[in-house]
Parts: C-alpha cells; structure tokens; sequence
DNA sequence: TTGTATATCGTAGCTTAGGC
DNA sequence: GCCTAAGCTACGATATACAA
C-alpha cells in the first residue's frame, strides 16, 4: 500500500475568532467550535464574514487548542474558531471519511504529543510527520463504509440502552401517575427519614477510604468512574460509613440543577464515605422504598420540589436538612413502590447486558480500525 | 451544620518571541 | 515587517475546602 506524509497531501489552514450571533436568519452560518465535532447538540451560528474562515463538507477539522486537542471532525459546513484547523486537499484521490476514520485513530497520539505548558497544542510538525496509508479511492470508500457501519452498530446499542431509560420514566409515569398529580396521601420527607448527616470536610487523596463526591452523583445512581479517597479516624468512619439503601443528595453548588440531585447507595458501596457537600439521608424503608424515593426526586415533581427548597446566595445554591426534611412527598402503598423496584431491576439487569455489549463493540471498533488501515483487511 | 470563598478545569482569543 | 507557534490571560462553569 502506497503512504503518503499529510504535508505532501494537504494544506493545514487555522481558524479565526468567530462573533457566536444568537438571532437566526437565512444570511448566517454555523458556527463550528471543538464540541461540534463530537455531536450537533447545540447549533451555534454566526453572521457570514469575509474574513472567517471556513469548513466545508469535503475538508477534516481538527481541535488545535485545549485539553480535548486532537478530536477529529468531518462533514460539517461553516466558520470555524480560533481553536480549531481545517486540513484541506486538492487531491482527488482521497475520500474524506476515509482520511476523517484515519486521523480519528491518531486522536490519541496527537494529543499526548502536544506542545504548550498550560494549553495543550496540536504540534504541527508531528501532525505534519503522520504517513497516511493510501489503498485506492474505491478501498478508502470501502473501508469508510465498514467502519460507518460498526458504528451505526454502537449507535444502535447506545439508542437501546437510553430506550431502557426512557422505559423506566414511562413506567414510574404510569405506575404512580395518579400519585404525583393529587395531594392526597403526602408527607414529608422529613417523616420518612430516620436520620440526615452532612459528610466528612477531610481532604480527598489517592488511599484510605473510598469518599463519593458532587461527579459520583449522577441520575439516581453512583458513578464510580472518577472514585477517590480519604482518610478518617475510626469514630468518624463508623459515623459516616454508607449502607445499602441509604440516599445521598447534592448539598450546594453554583448550578441550581446540580443542587439536591440524588442518588441511591447499592451493597458495592457499603462501607464508602461522603464528601461534605452531600446529605446522606437514611431512610424508613418501613415507610418508603429507596428505589420509588429515588426516581421520585429525580423527576420533574421532586426537582421542583427541591428547587423550591433550595435557598441562594453568594450566587450558589444550597439546600439544607430542614429543607430536604421539608419537601413534600406522595406515599404510594408499599406493596405498589416494592413492585416498581422489582420492575427497575429486572430493567437494569437488561441494561447491564447491553452496556456489556456496547463496551465489546467499541474495543471492536478500534480493532477493526486498526487493522484496516494497515491494510490487514482489504487487498489493494 | 451550613454558607461562602476559593480552587480547578476548559477554552476563547490575545500577546509575544522567533524565524524567514 | 510579516507570519506563525506557543505562551498567557480572562472568564464561566463546576468542584471542593474551610470558617463561622
């Protein structure tokens, strides 16, 4: 297979700072910054200048500047910022999704080989430096469109496993829907708890105990992906250590949404501690079912709720034990909340072999990548 | 226990040093 | 003098520490 250097190839053009317009007509354009090449969440645009430069739907953008420097973009139009590059060619003999897949595998390098001491930089004699495997047109289609379908593949899965979520919100809808809309049966969240403790102030480190923090909290369960530790006297362990059904709340925080978000200790992380910006709340599984408590504050009536609750100042929000105990909670029978947590765990027992999956297809994926542009997969 | 100050992170874009 | 790479500042958002 014939390789090429990307200097030979094509010509690296850097972007400019764009003025983002928040009114939309017809004369505008998009306007591309680094988080538009991993998605289309949020559509920026900006006035057409002379002076802007810009993408178009044949060229690869690449994330010059900052910490995500390296992400790889292609098939987009518009001007492009200060922090982004566009890599442009003449050549007809290269399919830019083709090239787009290519650099997308040398996200990685580029990023660990970047120059700058308190901002990242692409460097662009490195990025200049890269040998491009060259099959023919046909293969670099052909390669493009195996590697677009293994993707569609994890797409799909990823589609499935937020279908599952939606089902659990469909669910707790119709299960407790009459609940939520009338004031009967209510109480107190306060009546419901048999203790509220604020967590440890000692600062987190790399030993000791396993401490959950503000990024653990995350819809209505515990993400242990960023964990890290604390040490503690004996005394203080005993009083904070987490059990099985316990509920941790977000306390404080500059973002209202983020303010009393909760979520629900499982048996994995008995034994565990808390930062002292949450609220572990113990509650009366006599009374309540975690499960049903959980989904309860995460949904639009507890938010509002705990909005409600909430007090700021210093331009941050804050909730207390008085005000957590204060929030107003439908009490569905028992027997009705035990169901719906039989119900949740079969779901997640669902999920979890799809999220199983979803991590097999992605290793897939890179392997797959690799091995085609070493030219491993197709002859040319 | 609780409110608030401060640290950290990410990034937009400006400034500056050095090569040509 | 111009151009470009790399360093730096500013600032908003978020996370954490600490004093009252």
């Amino acid at each position: 297979m014939k390789y090429m250097k990307l200097k030979g190839l094509f010509k690296i053009i850097k972007g400019k700072k764009v003025e983002q317009v928040y009114e939309v007509n017809e004369n505008m354009v998009r306007l591309i910054q680094i988080d538009d090449l991993r998605n289309d969440d949020n559509i920026k645009y900006c006035e057409r200048k002379e002076e802007y430069i810009y993408a178009t739907k044949s060229d690869v953008i690449i994330a010059w500047d900052g910490a995500n420097a390296g992400t790889i973009g292609y098939g987009l139009e518009g001007a492009i910022g200060s922090t982004l590059a566009i890599l442009r060619t003449d050549s007809n003999d290269v399919f830019t999704p083709y090239l787009g897949r290519f650099l997308q595998s040398k996200s990685k390098y580029l990023r660990e080989t970047c120059t700058g001491a308190t901002i990242p930089h692409i460097s662009k004699k490195i990025l200049e430096e890269i040998r491009i495997p060259i099959p023919s047109y046909e293969k670099q289609v052909e390669i493009s469109k195996m590697l677009d379908k293994a993707k569609e593949l994890i797409d799909k899965r990823k589609a499935q496993i937020e279908a599952l979520d939606q089902l659990v919100q469909s669910l707790f809808w119709e299960m407790f829907g009459t609940y939520l809309t009338s004031n009967r049966n209510k109480m107190f969240f306060g009546e419901l708890v048999k203790e509220f403790r604020y967590g440890t102030s000692v600062k987190s480190c790399e030993f000791g105990y396993p401490i959950l923090r503000i990024p653990n909290i995350v819809n209505g369960i515990i993400d242990e992906s960023d964990l890290k530790y604390c040490e503690l006297p004996e005394k203080d362990f005993l009083k904070l250590k987490l059990q099985e059904n316990d509920l941790l709340f977000v306390r404080t925080n500059g973002n209202p949404n983020y303010v009393g978000r909760c979520a629900s200790v499982t048996k994995k992380q008995e034994g565990y501690v808390y930062a002292s910006y949450l609220i572990r709340a113990r509650i009366d599984l006599d009374k309540m079912n975690t499960e049903y408590v959980t989904k309860y504050m995460n949904s639009v009536f507890g938010r509002h709720e705990i909005i409600q609750k909430a007090t700021t100042s210093a331009g941050q929000y804050n909730i207390n034990t008085e005000g957590l105990g204060n929030i107003l909670i439908p009490v569905p029978p028992l027997n009705l909340q035990e169901d719906f947590a039989r119900k949740i765990k079969l779901i997640d027992a669902k999920k979890a072999i799809l999220q199983r999956g979803l991590l097999e297809l992605e290793n897939m994926f890179n392997s797959l990548m690799q091995r085609a542009f070493k030219g491993e997969l197709f002859n040319d």
